[in-house]
DNA sequence: CTAGGGTTAG
């Protein structure tokens, strides 16, 4: 189509119906052609401006305008989408079914439910779009949005009076609003009724609900019940698995939708990526990769953030910086996958840097961006500038810190030294601190020596939370320290009496395509008796080397000999046996721990990279240690 | 001429 000369004008008897559409359907591709992906407000007045000179009438150009106008950002101000559209459509004072509908699409809640019972017409796409109103904003307010839940009720009951309530699409934009309002017993309702006018999307948004729900075995019978699924059916059972926490079977779930030929779509590789995250198994991450590669699915904004998170969280940081590098528009959230994906591997100065690039770049940081960057600062050191973002996240960004930034300051300044600064930190917080930065006030007492203190807030500690043990570690810890034994042994009495619960600790290893998870002492592998011969060949090589296992961190009321044979077969020391089974010399022998790694399985991994010359990677509860030569990129601050 | 379901970061 030609911009700029007017299409000609059919002779006066042929304006017929058929002239009025097609005038219509010349209204929305001008405007088509007129208008960027992301319009603003004043390139739609300068289009709106120049449909009016082409000739063509108000009454049709009006609702193509309204139609365009979702797709302008959203600002809050007076000339966003939304005010412009209201303006509009009290100008016109237009009557037109389909205006008024447009303006439902539009209009930010509440307007649409205020403008409603004003509407001279309506028609089930009315209820439909009224409905999709009230639920993106419960959606998005959660359960403060709850009168919303009494009104979108309301408007149920106005369709089935209207006569709409056996349409296809209002039955459906229903089941999603009780879906959003966790109410399934109603949703099931709308679902079961008869007349049952259902399709894909009904299914679908039931299934939606029950994941919501938390009810994900619900959502897998629905899910089978299906007469013909399609790949949302398949990405919302997907995500309703992940969101479990069941990450192997969404990622089995995602595994048989691409044997059964489906091609995945955005959601579908998203979620599944980020299970494979969340487990850190690289050869996971990289099926789903390999998927994304062979479909021909482009790396979207979306696809790219969530591979670059899996790969920083499957312990290839350089490869998350190669995709991260290479994709053309990046947003928030693969900055953030980014720069917390360096602070997690050491890389604390990079993360910095690459925060400031960011900054550069004119984006807007969020409470995330600054959880990596504190953290960042807090593993490298970089106490100023630590206490810098930390002032900038608050003053310049207006983001109130949350237990996370404050947990990274606490460590930051407890590790500098700067134990009674933390001490005020905590103190001054606007909500009420968890027991965790006490923790690791306490830790930093270990660290630097600080008898007294640990003391008191050592026994606060155990006093809040008496069955969490590392408590008691700490402080018979801090009291070894000062070599007070009786104290020692006092704190060791108290722990084993108490029988405080420690919650077991697994390694994960992959090879050839299968999980191996190891438990303390386990002896279930198939391969056990080679792992035990292979874990004694490693510790006597290392014995010659001059290794004394420090047995100060296993603080069970047994003796010393117990003690070391307790250390000797922690989980990560079978993993790290098997691997020298099933990992070729020259690749990296990669682990997954639950728990953080103890003081002494650390020593004991960074002497098998000098005296194997192998290369470990570990990634424990809270961050990656490579170790190599005898280093390890955590620089021995855990 | 309009409409409904799924999506990622600490």
């Amino acid at each position: 189509m030609q911009l700029g000369a007017p299409s000609p004008s059919p002779p006066a008897a042929q304006r017929a119906p058929t002239f009025q559409a097609h005038v219509s359907a010349d209204a929305r591709e001008l405007l088509g052609a007129l208008l960027p992906r992301r319009p603003t407000v004043r390139l739609v007045q300068q289009a709106h401006a120049r449909l009016t000179v082409l000739g063509l009438a108000a009454a049709r150009v009006l609702p193509h305008l309204l139609a365009v106008l979702p797709r302008i950002p959203h600002t809050n101000s007076p000339h966003d989408g939304a005010s412009y559209s209201l303006a509009l459509f009290q100008r016109s004072s237009s009557t037109s079914t389909f205006a008024s509908n447009q303006l439902l699409r539009v209009l930010p809640h509440p307007l649409p439910i205020s403008l409603f019972p004003r509407l001279p017409r309506r028609n089930p796409h009315s209820f439909t779009f009224l409905l999709c109103s009230i639920s993106n904003h419960l959606d998005a307010t959660g359960p403060a949005g709850s009168a919303c839940s009494f009104l979108g009720s309301h408007v149920h009951a106005l369709a089935v009076k209207a006569g709409a309530g056996d349409d296809l699409y209002v039955r459906n934009a229903l089941v999603h609003f009780y879906a959003v309002c966790g109410d399934v017993g109603a949703m099931r309702r709308v679902f079961d009724e008869p007349p049952r006018v259902r399709d894909v999307v009904s299914w679908n948004a039931v299934l939606a609900g029950y994941v919501r729900a938390s009810m994900v075995t619900a959502a897998r019978e629905m899910f089978d019940e299906i007469p013909v699924r399609d790949e949302v059916s398949w990405s919302t059972l997907v995500g309703g698995y992940v969101k479990e926490g069941e990450l192997e079977v969404a990622l089995g779930v995602f595994r048989e939708m691409v044997e059964q030929g489906l091609r995945p779509n955005e959601a579908a590789v998203v979620t599944a990526l980020s299970a494979a995250a969340q487990l850190g198994l690289l050869d996971h991450g990289r099926f789903v990769h390999g998927v994304v590669q062979s479909t021909g699915l482009s790396v979207s904004v979306n696809v790219g953030a969530a591979l670059v998170d899996m790969y920083a969280k499957c312990g290839c940081v350089a490869f998350a910086r190669e995709v991260f590098d290479g994709m053309k528009r990046k947003d928030v959230f693969a900055w953030n996958a980014m720069i917390c994906g360096l602070a997690a591997h050491g890389l604390g100065m990079d993360a910095v840097g690459l925060f400031q690039l960011f900054v550069t770049e004119g984006l807007c940081p969020t409470n995330v961006t600054f959880v990596g960057v504190l953290n960042a600062c807090s593993r490298s050191g970089l106490v100023a500038e630590g206490r810098r973002y930390f002032k900038l996240m608050v003053e310049k960004y207006s983001i109130q810190p949350e237990m996370e930034h404050y947990g990274c300051m606490v460590d930051l300044l407890g590790r500098a030294g700067l134990v009674h600064e933390a001490i005020e930190l905590i103190q001054g917080m606007h909500i009420t601190p968890d027991p965790v930065l006490w923790g690791t006030i306490l830790s930093s007492c270990k660290t630097h020596g600080l008898l007294d203190l640990g003391v008191t807030v050592g026994c606060k500690l155990i006093e809040s939370e008496p069955a969490h043990d590392g408590h008691y570690v700490l402080l018979a810890n801090i009291y070894a320290k000062a070599k007070k034994w009786d104290e020692v042994r006092k704190v060791r009495k108290l722990m084993s009496s108490r029988g405080t619960s420690k919650s077991a600790g697994w390694s994960l290893m992959e090879a050839q395509g299968n999980v191996h998870k190891f438990l303390v002492g386990d002896t279930d592998h198939k391969d056990s008796v080679q792992i035990y011969e292979i874990l004694d060949m490693i510790n006597k090589r290392l014995a010659e080397a001059g290794y004394v296992p420090d047995v100060s961190s296993v603080l069970h009321d047994i003796g010393d000999e117990e003690k070391v044979h307790a250390i000797k077969v922690h989980s990560e020391r079978l993993a790290i046996a098997y691997g020298f089974m099933v990992v070729e010399a020259g690749s990296p022998i990669r682990i997954v721990k639950n728990l953080r790694v103890c003081g002494d399985c650390h020593e004991f991994s960074k002497m098998v990279t000098v005296i194997f010359d192998r290369e470990i990677i570990v990634r424990d509860g809270s961050r990656f240690h490579h170790m190599k030569h005898g280093k390890c990129s955590c620089l021995d601050y855990w």
